[in-house]
DNA sequence: GCTACTCGGGG
DNA sequence: GTGTACGAGTAGC
């Protein structure tokens, strides 16, 4: 029969481990495979005093050879393997020896990389039927297993899920322990018998999607009956790890039904993943494990997505901004007089929730790329959802096994601790030409540099040669030495060629893909091209097994010698002068205007300079670049399609959204920019900046441009600080004590004029637009425009005095001094003082001449 | 410019 | 579960 593989874990039959393997027939069937014939194991070094300890401790042992995973070696070294019975002895056991490989594997993993299998891959097995309490799905004893070669995917069952809760007390945050659950709303996919979607209700009721129960407690176990009933491989919500789930745990240990809601009768596994420092017991990221099912938190993936940045990431935000849907208007704390009142409209508003959150997983195939990652590196499609670390090593461990290769632990605390303080050389950025560029950029990099220099210089912990030695070998600038890659080819080498192999393959049938397998190809080469990207930041990373300071240190010198010499050799031959750089790219001004011509120009650059595998590409043309320090730069960008040029102005590093940023300061921004770019007009760009000035001196500045947005996190009497939205907070308490804001809101306020702190003076805008109150003029010119537009104007060499200077000035300076008095202004770089300096000095270091 | 601290999502 | 783990943005120095 064939599978594919879903879950993996197993279970104690007596003292020994029996494997059961979760998989999905061709058909979408689930079944389990149990596997009996595999035990736990470990390496320790072959010694005396080990030989000695093991016979002492009456263990089961055989003596092999192996490599040894860092340091390069002609001959394996003699190793005793150790063979147990119960996996959870694994940890004391090999505490009895200084060194050890290979001991802290997960058992499920280790398993799987002996049996060659991979999370989501497709495996033919034989066995036999039998009937068993330790899985709900139909289950075999499995004889043998192995690989097959084939593509696509079983279809997966999805449950939605999210609940509502009677929170009593809103002064502080829910508790699973106080607070009840009184809703909890399904959707399906395919549909639960005819259901699409369904709501438990904790009380009786009876509507069209929804069904009432007498208590929470027979609400429960209806949630369970169904669970079981629709069996799900799928398990989503929208921050279901740290809300729904964890909440649901807590009340049915309550209740002391059981949480056996998986595959198996074996528990479900709950913790709060430790956060750095003090947990003030507020629930955060919590890690749970359903077995035989996934569990996908749709929030904890799009967080994480680099490719989708939003600035907010609330259901409400991500479903409009992915999949242009609404949520519904309930806010949370009119929950409990709905439940009194309106029971249909909470009902209607739970099922809107676990629709649209399905609908957001579906309908973004947000599971594809993870489903892709599993094959590619091998780790079960549960754990593919976290860090590259766990995937590398993975994909290390399947080479491993090949190359008869054993493996170091995790490193230890002490380890760590050592480890933190070798510190790793980056690689250079070049020290940027500042200002505005108005004619062509080239900007060219190395394709893949890091994995290219991996894969040339054959660097790897098992190339890596200690002392001296007579073998041929790269010389890396730090002195490194990698046996040469003709007599011993790496691990990660290997490894980071056939990623690179699979990607080209993989792109080619791409581009002979239309919809949806198109999308599930481009989804892997994507997955494929991260992994590869990742085997640098894994040797440099202080929590690798295969951490290698040397090798860390080996791959950014090459990369700076490389660029280094890259430079070197365009300014040399072309007419092009390097103006930034940051890795693996060099940023070269030129004095062409033509894109055709720029466009030769940096295609021949790129056939120059590019040396055999080290591919210098030839990326993207900006007709005009402002660059106003590293990392922080904006350009019109051109590039050639089939439709002639297309133009887009790219930001890098220049933050325009920002929360605390009022919208006049991001408007400002982007046209500033833009001007700049696009007209190259400097002066133009200072004269809008000035003119909104005069706008907020004026008061013409539209309110709604003067919102800055904070949330309040929580009880408003326990702030220390003193905080604009915080003391909004406390004003609008004081007005009205009967509905005052509460933890969870987010206040959205303007600062007006007054001579307390500014804090003291944030208001609502709908009460500043009432009552006409004057905006704090100065506040938003210094706190709020000026900072980041500064940055960007002095780039260009315009200073601060400027904005006030010029034949506005004294138009400007009268302006304020006829609304805010009095004032004392800096005559060199304006600022305005609300008292002159005890010291009669400015902070620019000019003497102010008092004019109020 | 650096480090220390806070907060996110959910109701 | 052969466990031990965030990450960006901001305030404060």
């Amino acid at each position: 029969m064939l599978i594919q593989l879903l879950d993996v874990d197993y279970f104690l039959n007596g003292n020994k481990p029996v494997l059961r393997i979760f998989g999905k027939t061709e058909n979408n069937k689930t079944i389990c495979c149990l596997y009996d014939k595999f035990l736990p194991y470990f390496f320790v070094r072959k010694t005396e005093e080990n030989l000695r300890k093991i016979e002492e401790l009456n263990l089961n042992y055989a003596l092999e050879k192996k490599f040894l995973a860092i340091g390069y070696s002609e001959e394996p070294t003699n190793v005793i393997k150790i063979v147990l019975n119960d996996p959870k002895s694994v940890p004391n056991l090999r505490e009895m020896f200084n060194e050890s490989f290979d001991s802290d594997i997960l058992f499920k993993y280790r398993f799987m990389v002996d049996m060659d299998l991979k999370g989501m891959c497709w495996y033919e097995f034989e066995g036999s039927p039998i009937k068993t309490h330790l899985s709900k799905v139909p289950t075999f004893d499995m004889k043998s297993i192995k690989p097959v070669d084939k593509n696509g995917n079983a279809e997966l069952k999805f449950m939605c899920i999210d609940i509502e809760c009677l929170q009593t007390d809103f002064s502080r945050q829910i508790d699973s322990k106080k607070d009840s659950i009184i809703m909890i709303s399904l959707s399906f996919f395919p549909n639960y018998k005819n259901y699409e979607k369904l709501v438990l209700v904790a009380k009786p009721f009876s509507g069209k999607n929804s069904i009432g129960h007498v208590d929470e407690k027979e609400m429960l176990e209806a949630f369970l009956k169904i669970i079981e009933d629709y069996d799900p491989d799928v398990v989503t919500g929208y921050n279901i790890m740290s809300f729904d789930l964890p909440h649901i745990l807590d009340r049915l240990k309550k209740y002391d039904l059981s949480p056996a809601i998986g595959r198996s009768d074996k528990i479900v596994f709950s913790r709060p993943a430790q956060i750095t420092g003090k947990s003030d017991n507020k629930l955060q990221v919590q890690d749970i494990t359903i077995p035989g099912r996934i569990v996908f938190d749709s929030y904890q993936i799009l967080k994480r997505d680099v490719n989708i940045r939003l600035h907010r990431y609330d259901l409400g935000t991500v479903v409009r901004e992915l999949i242009g849907e609404k949520k519904g208007d309930v806010k949370f704390q009119e929950i409990p007089s709905l439940w009194k009142g309106d029971v249909q409209k909470l009902i209607d508003y739970a099922e809107r929730d676990a629709v649209i959150s399905l609908k957001l997983v579906l309908e973004r195939r947000l599971l594809d790329k993870f489903i892709e990652i599993s094959k590619i590196s091998g780790v079960l499609l549960q754990d593919s959802f976290g860090g590259q670390t766990v995937r590398i090593e993975t994909l290390v461990m399947h080479e491993f096994k090949r190359r008869n290769m054993i493996m170091p632990l995790k490193p230890s605390k002490q380890m760590l601790d050592k480890r933190a303080e070798e510190k790793i050389k980056g690689a250079t950025v070049l020290d940027p030409k500042k200002g505005l560029h108005k004619t062509c950029t080239l900007v060219l990099d190395f394709q893949s540099l890091y994995p290219s220099i991996i894969k040339v210089y054959n660097v790897s912990p098992d190339s890596l040669v200690f002392g001296e030695t007579s073998v041929k070998c790269n010389t890396s600038p730090t002195g490194a030495k990698f046996v040469s890659g003709d007599i011993y080819n790496g691990v990660f080498p290997t490894i980071i060629r056939e990623l690179v192999d699979t990607r080209q393959r993989v792109k080619k049938l791409m581009k002979l893909s239309e919809g949806e397998d198109k999308r599930v190809l481009d989804a892997k080469q994507h997955a494929i091209k991260i992994l590869a990207n990742s085997m640098y930041g894994y040797c440099g990373y202080i929590r690798a097994r295969l951490y290698t300071h040397e090798i860390a240190n080996s791959i950014t010198a090459y990369g700076r010698s490389n660029i280094e010499k890259t430079k070197n050799v365009v300014e040399k031959n072309f007419p092009a002068e390097v103006i930034y750089g940051d890795t693996d790219s060099l940023f070269l001004k030129t004095d062409i205007t033509d894109m055709e011509v720029a466009k030769d120009l940096g295609e021949s650059i790129s056939k120059f300079a590019s040396q055999g595998e080290l591919v210098f590409e030839f990326e993207k043309i900006y007709k005009s670049f402002l660059i106003l320090a590293k990392k922080r730069y904006a350009g019109w960008k051109f590039v050639k399609s089939d439709k002639g040029w297309e133009e887009k102005i790219e930001m890098r590093g220049i933050e325009t959204v920002r929360r605390d940023w009022c919208k006049l300061v991001t408007e400002t921004m982007n046209s500033v920019i833009n001007i700049m770019l696009k007209e190259g007009d400097t002066k133009k760009a200072t004269d809008l900046v000035k003119t909104i000035l005069q706008d907020i001196l004026d008061g013409k500045a539209p309110i709604e441009k003067l919102i800055i947005i904070k949330g309040i996190t929580k009880s408003i009497d326990s702030y220390d600080g003193t905080m604009p939205h915080i003391e909004l907070a406390k004003k609008m308490r004081n007005r009205n004590p009967r509905d005052p804001p509460k933890v969870g809101e987010r206040m959205e306020y303007i600062i007006t004029r007054g001579k307390d702190l500014i804090s003291k003076r944030a208001e609502h805008p709908e009460y500043v637009a009432k009552y006409n109150i004057p905006i704090d003029s100065e506040y938003y010119i210094y706190n709020q425009l000026l900072p980041p537009i500064e940055r960007i104007l002095s780039s260009v060499g315009i200073e601060r005095s400027e904005l006030f200077g010029g034949g506005k000035q004294a138009n400007l300076m009268s302006m304020f001094t006829n609304k805010v008095s009095p004032v004392t202004i800096c005559s060199s770089c304006g600022k305005i003082h609300r008292r002159p300096p005890l010291s009669m000095v400015c902070d620019c270091g000019t003497s102010v001449a008092l004019r109020t």
